[in-house]
DNA sequence: TGTACATCAGTGAACGCGCGTTCACTGATGTAC
DNA sequence: TGTACATCAGTGAACGCGCGTTCACTGATGTAC
């Protein structure tokens, strides 16, 4: 028995497209972008095997929908992170923010694996162009809360993209290797929950012991 | 014709195994786990779709033999990153090496991009046991000289984990990142050669601008 | 050095299966008047 | 409010395909004597 099942009878399903999505993103989930098959998230839903063909064009197209629809959760996510955070003391908004926004794209990760794991594979690459702006999107709050902590003297002058590198790579490294489990393995995490604040708060903490010189404002 | 044929006329291979591996590492790079069937990688070595069969119990078992290979490649990488690092001015051979496994790591994963997916999805994480040890060897020499690092008053005192996290999670992240093509499509690197650099140095200098009042040995 | 024989590592045909996709169809829904 | 009709979103059967795996087989190789 399906786990969504139309409602008895009803030959229109009402949300077919959803349902599809859903099912997609549990089995990606559980077993990996290679187990996805459309027989089966079709059978999922209750429906018939042609059925998904009138919602999306190919298995390809509902890959790259769930995609889509990750980078904007994904960017949601990181704003309300960066929304909900509380300044500390002795940290200025920026530093903050940056905690905010590093906390909402791992806790993001964690909660939606399957989003995850879709939005970050290289046969993506040719579909980038439809979701570039959403992806500029959330990599421009991460560089400007970098800059106003360039500018706060948190961060030496000149090229901030290194620094934009390690933050990025530091949330999405942790992200990674906690969904595929080698940070348990290895001991170096073992809460989901707190990851997010592992790394950031360390992060936070490396940019501003660094402070050079210049005054906060 | 395949790549690599078995010698004319020779009924026995050879190296069927070592030729299988290869063949199996170039089809993940090129077109992901997902796309890996052992049919296909047995045409590409030019035998007999059952022979594979007298080396691999399962096409799962050709990916842990992948993987297992790939964890001791990596080991080796950041050894050798270690060794051939040259201390800079002003910097403790702490620091140097920490950049030196980081390169190692980073230079790994993209001369290696078939191993470093196999090695690094959740599926494997039933089959860690095998390769518990060469993981923890590579896990064991990045914490060694963060330890120092912390011994050296780079880094406060308490819990090295979260250093051990980030430091990890940079290199790791910007790895996969750099693979899946995102890190050129946000315009944050455009050379992979000079990646592993590029983070390596961001976090030294982060690292070592923070040096806690304790004096360098 | 030669022979007998066990073992190894291939062949090639076959199996059942689930897959992506197509297609003619039909029931349900929405709209114009 | 009722009717005619276009369109939408399902069905279910079918297709050809490549897959993982098995199996009886056989040629090549290594070893004991």
């Amino acid at each position: 028995m399906p786990r969504v099942a139309k409602k008895a009878g009803a030959y229109h399903h009402g949300d077919l497209r959803r349902v599809l999505l859903d099912e997609a993103v549990r089995v990606v989930e559980r077993e990996g972008i290679g187990a996805l098959s459309l027989h089966a998230v079709a059978r999922k839903a209750g429906v018939s095997s042609g059925a998904p063909y009138h919602h999306f064009e190919s298995r390809e197209q509902l890959l790259a929908a769930i995609a889509i629809e990750g980078f904007a959760m994904l960017t949601a996510a990181m704003k309300r992170g960066a929304d909900e955070v509380e300044i500390r003391e002795k940290e200025t908004e920026a530093e903050a923010q940056l905690r905010g926004l590093g906390n909402g794209y791992v806790r993001f990760a964690l909660a939606h694996r399957g989003h995850f794991r879709i939005m970050f594979r290289p046969e993506l690459k040719e579909h980038f162009g439809a979701q570039q702006d959403v992806v500029e999107e959330s990599f421009g709050m991460l560089t400007s809360a970098i800059a106003r902590c360039q500018e706060e003297g948190l961060l030496p002058d000149g090229d901030l993209r290194p620094f934009v590198l390690v933050a990025w790579s530091a949330v999405h490294g942790a992200s990674v290797l906690w969904i595929d489990g080698t940070l348990s393995a290895a001991g170096l995490a073992d809460d989901g929950e707190a990851l997010g604040a592992m790394v950031t708060n360390t992060l936070a903490m490396l940019f501003r012991r660094n402070r050079v010189g210049k005054r906060q404002k």
